[in-house]
DNA sequence: ATTGTATACGAAATCGATTTAGTTTAGTGA
DNA sequence: TCACTAAACTAAATCGATTTCGTATACAAT
């Protein structure tokens, strides 16, 4: 049996509307009213109800999520996060896999709008290349957020992690070492993130004038342990030669790894790993594996924080900027690398 | 700008309640018409308003989702696997995490029910004792469905692994290749999921009149690798020996393996390792790892599958008799365990 | 006494659909 | 011809809130 603002309008003898209006805290409801009416609506357990609600306000009060690949570490651990401080603040996720397609990310965008959720939080999958639904989201009603995967070309606001700097940051890190025959897995070619990275890894290349071999310049789709080391093999026996690896996730790097200590390199003398995501496995293969670490953790708060902020200035008819925030990630450095 | 049926019933001259019906196939209107209307709605691109009908017919066609660890690949995958089928089938998925804490879990169940989910698939956390919340679901008009760690005590769907079955049989497996010191790492000595897994493990032995060492019976928190390798050299520094070992997941039993390794013993010969969840990683490992494999797939399947019986007997206002579906868990055997 | 002004409240419209309870029309059978 | 039925449609009520516009009261100012 449900419970509604008549029940409570009716027991304590007043309208309906000064009911939803005591509620709501209007300020044209006296004070005394209001904690009769708060009071009791604790007393029976009442709950507004959402739906009917948004028919007037618009509001449901739900977050849409969108992430390419909910399967991993990476994003397993983001959406975690992202759920708690939506919980926090009394939203609910809507959490939707676009499984690396782009496809099956602009349907789960549509789903997103025609339920009209507040807002949309969305990292982009590595092959998406199309920026109509996201610009659809943004003439929407629906808030759009885009962190970790984004898209170049579209204004809009971003959460992303500082991908260029610390790749370049880590290539110099490896060309000081001496390498300047250095590996490098990328998730794809087109995705802004990968760009990102490889940019970075170009300028470090460039600003110590080492030239760069295109045979050492991987995509791999799958990111696996299996996929690592696969590639190393391929790499060795095409005869390429290489002192330093940087991937971008750990298991790539381990299985590349073992690879080459199986062959009989010498890690970290030989050849140099270096990975990403910081997972507990890298430090259970010998020699430990260093890793980029971001913290997911805090690109969650960013991302909530962004939209919060715009849910306010939107009630206050604010036109809210486009913003943009840049998370630095940082290098553990273990036996692998040093 | 939103398009509502009024648009419709105003273009083709026809009242709101045509329109409706036409849209949900009621039998008392013409087929002309049917056409007509629905033509032209897909023509405008309109698009029923979900909260506007859920006033009459009090169906969100939403589903929850509530996890005990949303950070595990075993529940991230299966999270992943409901998604698709939750979509497919024209609902979206709220999902919820658990963080292991039944306080949390609770307030997730209060969420979703105040957000009148169609329905709620739920895996409890281990240390999750009460079943108030789970009655109070049962009770409002959100359906059930417990799956993986379910309750013993309450009566609702559940879908599970033959944690018992399996665990038995892999038991007897290491009994019949001589092992009878067999150390077994569990979840929680609370959820059901684990108690039955532990009757597995017992039931074993009595059946081969082998008695049990509590010493060598480990609860884990944590379930990494470096907590699998804490056990064992705990187990080993309190002199206490195994031949066998079988955890809840992979890591532990990895971890386990490394320390024994590393002490000098031989894997298998000297201790056999199983662990479950069949992951990737089991494989990167020398020797490679045992596993137990879970259809996550075939879970997701069948929750989705009882749900939409659930709702389909609900609509011709039958009652839906409790069910309850087993899957069978597979040994994937490896060098680990021959 | 009259006008003005806060303060506190409520009637009714509204949001966008569904559903109940008719109504109209054409066709059927006696 | 008349009563009856089936088919096809609709007006209005309804779901549970919010919001607009108005009203009543008390008090102060003129």
């Amino acid at each position: 049996m449900k419970i509604t603002i008549k029940d409570i309008a009716k027991a304590l003898e007043i309208s309906t509307t000064t009911v939803s209006k005591a509620m709501n805290d209007y300020s044209d409801i006296g004070s005394e009213t209001k904690k009769k009416v708060k009071e009791y609506a604790e007393k029976i357990g009442y709950e507004p109800n959402i739906h009917a609600s948004f028919l007037r306000t618009k509001k449901t009060k739900l977050i849409g999520i969108v992430v390419p690949n909910l399967n991993t570490n990476f994003y397993s651990e983001l959406v975690a996060s992202l759920i708690v401080r939506i919980t926090k603040n009394g939203y609910l996720p809507i959490v939707l896999n676009s499984s690396e397609s782009e496809q099956v990310e602009s349907e789960n965008l549509e789903r997103l709008m025609r339920q009209k959720v507040d807002g949309i939080f969305i990292s982009l999958t590595k092959e998406t290349t199309s920026t109509v639904y996201l610009t659809k989201v943004m003439s929407s009603s629906s808030s759009l957020i885009t962190f970790s995967n984004t898209s170049k070309v579209i204004t809009c606001n971003k959460v992303v992690f500082n991908d260029k700097a610390i790749i370049k940051r880590v290539t110099e890190y490896l060309i000081n070492k001496g390498n300047s025959k250095i590996a490098f897995i990328r998730k794809s070619l087109i995705s802004q993130n990968s760009i990102n990275q490889f940019i970075g890894f170009r300028e470090a290349h460039e600003v110590n004038k080492i030239s760069i071999d295109n045979q050492r310049i991987v995509v791999s789709k799958q990111g696996t342990l299996s996929e690592g080391y696969r590639i190393a093999k391929e790499l060795f026996n095409s005869g390429i030669q290489i002192d330093g690896f940087i991937s971008y996730n750990d298991p790539l790097a381990l299985g590349a790894m073992m690879f080459y200590k199986e062959n009989g390199s010498n890690i970290p003398n030989d050849i140099r790993f270096i990975g990403q995501e910081n997972s507990e496995i890298g430090t259970f293969f010998s020699p430990e594996l260093s890793s980029i670490k971001q913290n997911l953790s805090l690109m969650a708060e960013k991302i909530m924080r962004l939209f919060l902020e715009e849910q306010a200035e939107l009630k206050q008819k604010k036109i809210s900027p486009i913003k943009r925030e840049e998370i630095k990630a940082e290098l553990i450095e273990r036996a692998s690398s040093i």
